[in-house]
Parts: C-alpha cells; sequence; structure tokens
DNA sequence: TAATCTTAAAATGTCGACATTTTATGATTA
DNA sequence: TAATCATAAAATGTCGACATTTTAAGATTA
C-alpha cells in the first residue's frame, strides 16, 4: 500500500477531501466528530489533524466550539476560482512555451491521441475521459518549470472540482459539446506546437471558462 | 485580544507561522513536540493541529514516526517563489486597472505619499518601512476584485518572507538602493493611474525579481 | 399562543497516559 | 580500530477521559 508509511491523519486526508471534493458531503455540512470517527475509524486526534489541514486548503472552516463545516460554494466563487484557473493555467502555458523541448511536444501528441481515440468512442466512461482529459492538460502545462505555480494550478483544480463535478453529470455524454470541446483541444495542441502564445493564451481561458455558465445554471436550481 | 475567540491551535498557529518565517527556526530545524509544547504553553493536541496547518501551508513538513521539521529554503525555490510571486502581482493588477476606481487611485496616492516621506528620513525603522511598503503594494492591488488571487498572493508573500528577511537586513539602510526603489514606486504609481498594463507589468516584475539576486548572495554564504 | 427561562443532552476542545517506533549509547566481535 | 549488534533512552502518534460550551427540549410565565 501507499499509505502504509503514512500516519492516520494522513491517511484519511485522503478520504475527507475525496468525500468533500465529490460531494458526498455536501457544501455548508457539519462535520461530527463522533460521526467522522466512526466513519473512517479512527480517533480523535488524526482526525482532527486532517481537518485542519482541510481548513488551511479552505476546504472546511471550523468555528471555535461548533466545530468543522465543509466550505460553502456560490456562484461568485465559481466565477472567481474558474478566473483563477484561467489566468494561471495561461500564465503556465506561457512558460511551458518558453521552456518545453522534444519529449514535451512528443508527450502532447500522445496524450492528444488518447484524448482523441476515447472522444470518438461510442459509450463513455466519464472517470476514464476524465483521466485522459486532465492528462493532457497536464501535458500541455508540463514544460512549466515552476513548482509553485503547478503546485497552485493543483489546488486551483482540486477546488474547482466541487463545481465541475455538477458539469460532468451534465454534460460529458452530450455530443455536440463534446465535439466543440475536442476541436478546442485539437486546437490547443497546434499553438502549442506553434508556441503562438498570445493565441494559446486566449483560446485556454475561453476552454476553461466554458463550463462555468452551465454550472451556474446547475447551481441555481439547488 | 482577537484571540480570545479562538482556540488554542488558532492562537499558536499565528505564533508558530512568525517564528518560521522571521528565522527564529531555521530551516531544516527538528521541530519537537516536547520542546514546543514548553515554549508555548500548550497540549499536544492543539500544537499538533497547528502544525498540521503549517504542513498544508508548506512552511513545515513531516515524516511519520520521525517528527516535525521546518521547511527547507533553496537558491531553487528561492527563484521560483520570486518569479511567481512577481506572475501573480502583475496578474492581481492588470485586473486591479480594470476594475480599479477613484478610491482606489486616491488610496493609492495616499500609500505613496505615506511611504515616500517615510523613505526620506534619515533614519528608519525597518518594521515600520516594511508596514507602509507592504501597504503600497496591498492598495496597488486592491482593485483586483479576486479574492483567490490575492489570497494565493498573500501565501506566496509569506513564503517569501523567509527569504525577504535576508534582504531586508543588508539593503533597507542602504540609501542608494532606497532611492532606485523608491522611484520605482513613483513610477508603479504613474503607471497605474494612467491605466498602463504593458507598462506596469514589466516593470512590477523587475521590482519584484530585484531583490533576488542580493538574496542569493546571503544564501550562498550560509 | 408566543416568548422566555431552566434543565438535560450532546458535542467540542484539551489533557495526560500508553504503546510503538526511532535514536543514541555502549558492548561485542572480527 | 572499525563495524555490527544489543540495549536503554527519547520521541512520536494514538487513544480514552474529562471539563467546558453549545444545542435541544421541556417547563414556566405573560
Amino acid at each position: 500500500m501507499d499509505n502504509s508509511n503514512k500516519n492516520t491523519a494522513a491517511q484519511i486526508l485522503d478520504s475527507l477531501t475525496n468525500d468533500i471534493v465529490s460531494g458526498e458531503f455536501y457544501p455548508k455540512q457539519k462535520l461530527h466528530i463522533k460521526t467522522l470517527k466512526e466513519k473512517y475509524n479512527v480517533g480523535t486526534s488524526p482526525l482532527r489533524e486532517a481537518l485542519s489541514q482541510l481548513i488551511a486548503k479552505d476546504l472546511v472552516i471550523s468555528e471555535n466550539q461548533r466545530g468543522f463545516y465543509v466550505s460553502d460554494i456560490s456562484i461568485d466563487d465559481l466565477y472567481d476560482i474558474y478566473q483563477a484557473r484561467a489566468k494561471i493555467e495561461s500564465l503556465c502555458l506561457d512558460m511551458a512555451i518558453d521552456h518545453g523541448d522534444d519529449y514535451w511536444e512528443a508527450n502532447i501528441i500522445a496524450a492528444s491521441h488518447r484524448l482523441n481515440r476515447y472522444s470518438k468512442l461510442k459509450s463513455i466512461d466519464v472517470d476514464e475521459w476524465q483521466n485522459r482529459h486532465s492528462l493532457f492538460h497536464d501535458m500541455l502545462v508540463s514544460g512549466c518549470k515552476s513548482p509553485r505555480l503547478l503546485q497552485i494550478r493543483d489546488s486551483l483544480f482540486e477546488k474547482s472540482k466541487r463545481y465541475r463535478n455538477l458539469w460532468l453529470k451534465e454534460n460529458v455524454s452530450d455530443s455536440e459539446t463534446l465535439k466543440v470541446n475536442q476541436s478546442e483541444h485539437a486546437e490547443l495542441m497546434n499553438l502549442a506546437l506553434e508556441r503562438d502564445k498570445n493565441g494559446i493564451s486566449k483560446l485556454i481561458e475561453n476552454h476553461i471558462m466554458t463550463p462555468v455558465e452551465i454550472i451556474k445554471k446547475s447551481l441555481s436550481q439547488l
């Protein structure tokens, strides 16, 4: 196991994060210590240590003597997260284009191929599509040599997953959306290989912002 | 007190953060639970919860059964942090110029005046100069309406403080450095008021990167 | 009935203790 | 002498218990 070398707190941190990001724990939900202890079969200390890390990540908030809650989501935050993601992704791509080498190019082409092939299948498994999709974008930014920027990118993406899941459930199977999406991916690859910073900057910001309006509708209905 | 409504963990988090960022705890230093308990007069649980938050902030690392350590610093990380800060600051200024109003402009002018006056004094208190300097830059980006980007900016700045302190001790009293620095501040203000995005973008990146070479030298001597 | 007060139940945050692991010390062997 | 091993000391991570605070429920009053 990968968890064998981790203490209890680090182990349940992953579970907790996933349960929040996936939506199993809904926004503003009270996180009762007792309930969580039973759910994850752990003691008080490691549980609270894991929750403490989630506080620092803005996924959980705590009020003194009133316990822990899942952070709220909102339309304002939706826009803010996606806007920030778009800008950061653009930054990373910019640096990737500056520093990317042959291997970077080859990795993009390979990931694009895998995503492209899968997107054309008749029946699509959301998780698998998501994997290939993420990997394609990861390869694009992999030329960026700034660990800190990539880390910021990751943390923003993690936060956006809470909203993103609303979009995926509605739209990944919609073939029309997928087609537009897919042509953008092809264009992103071309712009990267052509080292067109301005072009890729505009496109990636649009590409990332695309789901926002749809998510907004889903969110308004809750 | 402001701490009256916080639990013990939240209270010592501030102290711990400060002691790391200020350099009282040096990079890679072992953080013995027992020692910290005595230093801050707290029990095990709140202390470990505070340390857990610092792990999420990358200021502390932990190895299972081998305890907690202050995160290491390095020249690579120095460059990375400052590079990322420069890019993020530029982003924030870009958005600030888009959205800043009369009050934004007025706040910049006021903060600039306070910094300018203080910089011309014969004897300068580092902390006070730092306050006025930070506030000036805060006012510049305050027009940026993205909480997430400003939060990223803050967290990067906090991380950079560990390096920045090396620079401040050597250079804040150097009047030549200060003069160059001060003329850049004046120019930053002008470019902001003129809404010159390209100009301010280039200048702020240079301005932020200025201390890096000096810090690098200090760092090499350790 | 509605509002306030009182009391009981539940939940939180903190402490001290303990089992387990790591580190340091000194003895043993080649 | 150097290296390995065994033992003791120190430190870590986890648990269960307790004091304090918050919340809920029921009783009292206007």
